[in-house]
DNA sequence: TCGATCAGGCGAGTTACCTCA
DNA sequence: TATGAGGTAACTCGCCTGATC
């Protein structure tokens, strides 16, 4: 059994179709497709490569002609088909090609100064290259900055509140780390403000990993350490990755009840046909015959080692069967037959 | 060309802290 | 006010990959 799983748009391919390990992040729908397989290929393909990281096959590796089954999970508010990533200046370009230099950004030339994290250090100063505010300074500067991002974003009163709630978390903040840094403690774990996870939230909707010059551009955007943008990026991809298993886990235990289901009435089907063997001995004169279905192109075919039914067609109007036929979920068929 | 070494990134698992009911 | 649960930032470890020698 093969599961391909891809975060994004539902229609698209599945990942294990593609030669891709990138997880798709255009919404953070979830799209999930099964595929069964007959062949037992998945014991033979070891732990290795790009397929054990991601949980995703390559396409080329397990060929069946019957296309996956496709489970769409999407969230019941739709993210937008265009996040505001141009608004908030993401450090590279978008779909749209826009919002290329973080400097030209929204939260790009506003942004600074709102570090709920750390006090700056002469190191940080010369790893980031941002030069940080003073600590006296940060709410002031944030309350100044952010008014600018509220106004600009057009935003009503609720926005207004939550800005400004945002600006009590920052400030919460702030105060812890300058707590800590009095102290002489050395943080363990700050909150971002919901600003800074919104900010990094739409960057992982572009891009669920960073390169070094992404994850710079948006350590000082942010006003944090490029170490703490790595790390919400990793945890960022754990927490999708646990919700997706969540979602796997779900659906797998519906999918066995349906075949446990499927399975029962396929037996109760051979009962019945046994039962019609006895009380139609005509039918059983026929010499033994296969009866196998392709569930793609729906043909009903006969294949025997003797006698008259060998490769015939049943499915032409001259023969009818007495039975029913089940036309099962996934087969192993390869489509030799379709053509002819 | 091949193997050893190193740096960097990532996943998985865990810890520690914070918030809230 | 104390407490347990849940969320999450941060850490550790091991593995992989690419660059360099």
């Amino acid at each position: 059994m093969e599961l391909g799983l891809s975060l994004g748009d539902a229609p698209k391919p599945f990942a294990f179709l593609e030669k891709t390990r990138k997880i798709n992040n255009k919404s953070f729908g979830f799209c999930m497709g099964l595929k069964v397989g007959f062949n037992g290929r998945e014991e033979d393909k070891g732990e290795d490569g790009e397929g054990r990281r991601e949980g995703i096959t390559n396409g080329d590796e397990r060929v069946s002609a019957d296309p996956p089954l496709q489970l769409d999970l999407l969230p019941l508010a739709p993210v937008p088909r265009n996040p505001p990533s141009s608004q908030l200046g993401l450090p590279w370009p978008t779909e749209n090609g826009s919002s290329e230099g973080g400097s030209s950004g929204y939260l790009g030339a506003h942004a600074r100064g709102f570090d709920v994290n750390r006090l700056p250090s002469a190191t940080d100063q010369v790893d980031d290259g941002a030069a940080v505010s003073s600590p006296n300074s940060i709410v002031s500067s944030l309350q100044m900055e952010f008014s600018r991002y509220r106004a600009g974003s057009g935003g009503g009163s609720k926005r207004d509140f939550e800005a400004t709630a945002n600006e009590v978390d920052t400030e919460r903040a702030s105060s812890r780390a300058s707590d800590d840094e009095e102290n002489g403690l050395t943080r363990k774990k700050l909150r971002l403000s919901k600003e800074q996870s919104a900010f990094l939230e739409e960057s992982f909707k572009e891009h669920n990993t960073l390169n070094p010059k992404q994850k710079l551009t948006l350590a000082k955007q942010l006003n944090l350490r490029p170490r703490q943008v790595e790390v919400w990026f990793q945890n960022r991809r754990a927490r999708t990755k646990l919700k997706q298993t969540e979602v796997d886990c779900e659906y797998l235990k519906r999918w066995c009840e349906t075949l446990t289901e499927e399975n029962r009435r396929l037996q109760k089907e051979l009962q019945e046909l046994r039962a019609l063997k006895t009380s139609h001995p005509f039918y059983m004169q026929l010499p033994a015959t296969t009866l196998t279905m392709c569930p793609s192109c729906e043909r009903v075919v006969t294949t025997s080692t003797a006698g008259a039914g060998a490769g015939a067609d049943i499915n032409t109007p001259k023969t009818t069967t007495p039975f029913s036929l089940t036309k099962p979920r996934f087969s192993p068929f390869s489509h030799a037959h379709q053509s002819s």
